[in-house]
DNA sequence: ACAAAAAATGCAATCGATTGTAAATAACAC
DNA sequence: GTGTTATTTACAATCGATTGCATTTTTTGT
């Protein structure tokens, strides 16, 4: 059985032209059941798959959507990162569903023009991102001109850039209160608030703190967002403060995992003498001892939710932002 | 600026043909250095582009490497189990350096032909499966046909697909080994046979206990391999067991954790009560508590190699597969 | 059996780049 | 200034499929 590789040697062997194997295996009707069987069967038979690059070009469509990972403030993050991760794997279902492959690249936002390697490159139909980082201008600037782009961050007034996500406000909100309910008096901000994301939720915590009267009782920790950064980052704050907090709220659930680890390593009962929030509502905090309390945000619907507005960007409408809803969950580190 | 799309567009604003603009921006040496920089200067200030997919078309060449996750013997496990994860991040860096874009799907091998759909459609330039699943036979079947594809997962003699992975026999035995080494008698397995891997480890495990005349003592338990259906075997089987086990081997990390956790709510300690060490020496076994003695296959090694084997592959190479050298990591959990 | 309508197929342009070869221009020697 | 090389650029085929339109074949009605 020779290998068939192009629709030319296919329509040679059938004896008609490559426009009829087109329509006949494309199912149209402008062809007679007769010879579209013929067809099929003599490409099955030789194992023929038409090559995809060339349709792609001919039609202008790729049904791949590019997406990228920016790891702009935070140098030794990886794609590894549970929360990419997690939301990865709900992108690539998403997208499979729908018939679109997904085309992942990490970058790291160093020259001006890192999103133009992908814009217009005719590789991808749209494109997705994770994550503004610090690069919220450049996203900006960019949507301005490339329409079918959505990305996973904070939303805020002004914004030029499609977003989905939680409202980072509120979730920050509703754990400083929950920690507050929980009795606790002295709390812990741990996050760098240079992202946008941070910021809101560092923004929340501390609109719950001040209408309890308890503002000025706030340390923030800028901890990193890796979680091997991030353990030191805890262990020497926890080492160093004099008066400990009797809650932490950390702005992930990796910053979170690392102080359950350093809690534990100076002996520090959890929820007993300290109770800690984290956000993102992981699967990996069902694993943590104690299980580990959460603001969830339905990353599931968040990617379902981007791949919708993108769909419908690129089918030309333009969409506004889309802000999800945070949930506390309440598991035992509370 | 008006948006140039085409080279034939940027050609004619400048008064000359797309072959001397082509030429121009792959600076080729046969264009004079004048008209050069002209050129990459009004390519730059126009934005322009080149169409990648046409560029692709003529040269036989994508630039990507699909990356495929079989989904096969366990139907609810996902991409955003940290094994995969861990392993996608490093393919994607590894490959990202190497000049290739990464081409991510999840597939559920349900019908014969589930490769096919990848293989000769132009859109790859190779293939890195992660993990066999249950399909040694397909692969083995695709593999005869398709040279630019590499398999993570276990070797066996006879088996036609290139693979990396590691010594799944000796990393067994040395789990076991190390759970008799501090004392453990009663051991037990947890993971499912089914996938050659875990056998593999399995048949080392059982060597070890061999060794030391315990064979009689293990028992095993096909825990699933998704953390959330793992932990209701587990617990199940802590709870029904008359002789609590003195060590675990857990077949993976993931199932690991589950077993620290089911353990906690026995109120068990480890390493006081019982032992447990994992498989994978995935980072998040840094943040479990206790932290996690583990058997680590360095898979950042692995993901150089298979990217490695598989670009020999592509340039026509013949290459055989790799077997790498796990390591035994001592945690706190052992 | 013949004309008209309908169905099926062939023809050729097209998508946007790359590249071998031919043609035009520049450089150089005498 | 003419002839001869070197450079540079233009021309046109090519990659492999899709698709509007022209053409041929088949069907249908009478």
């Amino acid at each position: 059985m020779s290998q068939i590789k192009t629709m030319k040697e296919l329509a040679d062997l059938a004896g008609v032209t490559t426009g009829t194997v087109s329509r006949a295996l494309s199912d149209s009707p402008l062809i007679s059941p007769k010879t579209r069987e013929r067809l099929q069967a003599l490409a099955r038979e030789h194992g023929f798959k038409p090559n995809l690059l060339a349709r792609n070009l001919r039609t202008q469509r790729t049904g791949a959507i590019g997406v990228l990972i920016p790891l702009g403030h935070e140098k030794g993050q990886h794609i590894s990162d549970p929360f990419f991760i997690t939301m990865l794997g709900y992108l690539a279902d998403e997208l499979t569903e729908r018939g679109y492959d997904l085309l992942l690249s990490r970058v790291i936002p160093e020259d001006e023009n890192w999103l133009d390697q992908y814009v217009g490159s005719g590789k991808i139909d749209g494109l997705i991102i994770i994550g503004q980082s610090n690069q919220s201008e450049t996203l900006d600037e960019v949507a301005a001109r490339y329409r079918p782009m959505v990305v996973w961050g904070g939303h805020a007034p002004g914004q030029a850039h499609c977003t989905v996500g939680s409202d980072n406000v509120l979730g920050g909100e509703m754990a400083a209160q929950h920690l507050i309910d929980r009795g606790c008096q002295r709390i812990a901000f741990f996050g760098d608030p240079q992202a946008l994301e941070i910021a809101q939720r560092l923004e929340g915590c501390k609109r719950a703190l001040a209408r309890a009267g308890l503002a000025e009782k706030l340390t923030v920790l800028p901890a990193h967002l890796v979680a091997e950064a991030a353990h030191p980052d805890i262990a020497g704050f926890l080492g160093s403060v004099s008066e400990r907090p009797q809650g932490i709220f950390a702005a992930s659930d990796v910053i979170a995992m690392s102080a359950l680890r350093a809690l534990a390593e100076y002996g520090l009962a959890v929820p007993g003498d300290v109770k800690v929030v984290g956000y993102d509502g992981l699967a990996i905090g069902e694993q943590t001892v104690p299980r580990l309390t959460s603001i969830s945000q339905d990353l599931r619907l968040g990617a379902t939710t981007m791949v919708d507005l993108l769909l419908r960007r690129i089918a030309g409408e333009d969409t506004g932002s889309v802000v999800l809803d945070p949930k506390l969950i309440v598991r035992m580190s509370s």
